[in-house]
DNA sequence: GTAGATGCGGAGGAGGCCTCCGTTTATCAA
DNA sequence: TTGATAAACGGAGGCCTCCTCCGCATCTAC
């Protein structure tokens, strides 16, 4: 929806354009608001006033504003890296076992993970769709997830016409409705399912 | 989370005291409110100011919040009729076609209905959890799904250690992120895998 | 007809969203 | 160092929503 957190680092140079520094102040400020606005996600949920954040990182709304144009905007800025983490796991899944067992294992990963963030999965349906699910990630999480499903296609393991797209969505579907009780388990005994779902047929 | 709606009909009589008839006007206004937000909702998502709500029903803010104390309260009102269609549907797909593939076709159905009314999923997860698909429901739907679940089973075409609730969990997440594009193609696909994961491992 | 319970309405306080612009501050060149 | 200037800040203020409260109107029961 919207990523418009602008980059703090270098300003873009239009046509080779000597520029200018990005101020001080800005990165410290940028790095402020992040800090709170992660704090007050986590302590609040998602729906946190942005007052609020800019009161914690004890900076003017209008800073706020001018850094992150948009809930969205700020939520995404937090959550990018956590959401990069989950996708590095992916890799590391891959080297220390057989690709369907760490597909399987990826997705467990992925509910513990929601299960100790649940601000994550609030945030991302905050926001309003899961569509954006791909514009906060960046991708990274659906290329993590097409790199395990190829992985197990190749070794046999799974079906060949199934879209890692639709696997992601399922697995952020099972997490939906998190915080009602016992949606962990049902999630995981879900995922079992799905796995299931996924052996070729009768010939392998 | 509330259900609150007082219930327009009769007062609740307390250890079998004569009671006074709920007033016509309160009986009016009730439906006035659901008309009304019926309509916002349709057409301005769930999200709409309450106050617009009662202005469309030309009632008072205040009249609003008597009758329902919470727009989660509203949200249940209004849906909890179409959620009961939706279950009842299922009664007569087990009467026209076999129960494995009258819980396949339900599921379908499933899909197909958030996508005509996709206000109820946004309303389902706007009032915040997923916990509340019970409350809101009335288990109506749960019910519908065990049902079909049970003659599945009892057919021998789903192994038998599956939790119904899990099941609904699952189509509810899978409609979750309705709005992204193709997210319907992506549900029923994820549906067809789901069934698959569903038939007893080898041995029927 | 009338008492009194029931229900109505909307003003008003609290607080959130976002914009706008005068003020401050960091950077750069000399 | 020292200005000059672009960059960034802050928060008042306008608009909106939420929700409560209570004086007034209306309906029911007798």
């Amino acid at each position: 929806m919207d990523n418009n957190a602008e980059p703090p680092g270098q300003i873009r140079l239009a046509a080779g354009e000597p520029a200018r520094k990005r101020r001080a102040d800005r990165l410290r400020n940028h790095e402020l608001l992040l800090a709170a606005a992660k704090a007050a996600f986590a302590e609040l949920g998602p729906e946190v006033s942005l007052e609020d954040i800019a009161r914690r990182a004890e900076v003017g709304i209008g800073t706020l504003y001018r850094h992150f144009p948009t809930r969205g905007a700020i939520i995404a800025a937090v959550y990018r890296r956590e959401v990069e983490q989950l996708a590095e796991s992916a890799e590391r899944l891959l080297e220390t076992m057989p690709p369907a067992e760490a597909l399987h294992a990826w997705m467990r990963l992925f509910v513990d993970y929601i299960s100790t963030k649940k601000v994550i999965a609030a945030a991302l349906s905050a926001i309003g769709g899961g569509a954006d699910l791909y514009a906060i990630s960046g991708a990274r999480i659906s290329d993590a997830m097409a790199q395990l499903l190829t992985r197990a296609r190749a070794s046999g393991a799974v079906k060949s016409d199934v879209d890692p797209n639709d696997l992601l969505r399922a697995l952020l579907g099972f997490t939906y409705g998190n915080n009602s009780p016992g949606w962990q388990a049902s999630a995981l005994r879900l995922i079992d399912i799905l796995m299931d779902g996924l052996r070729p047929s009768r010939a392998d």
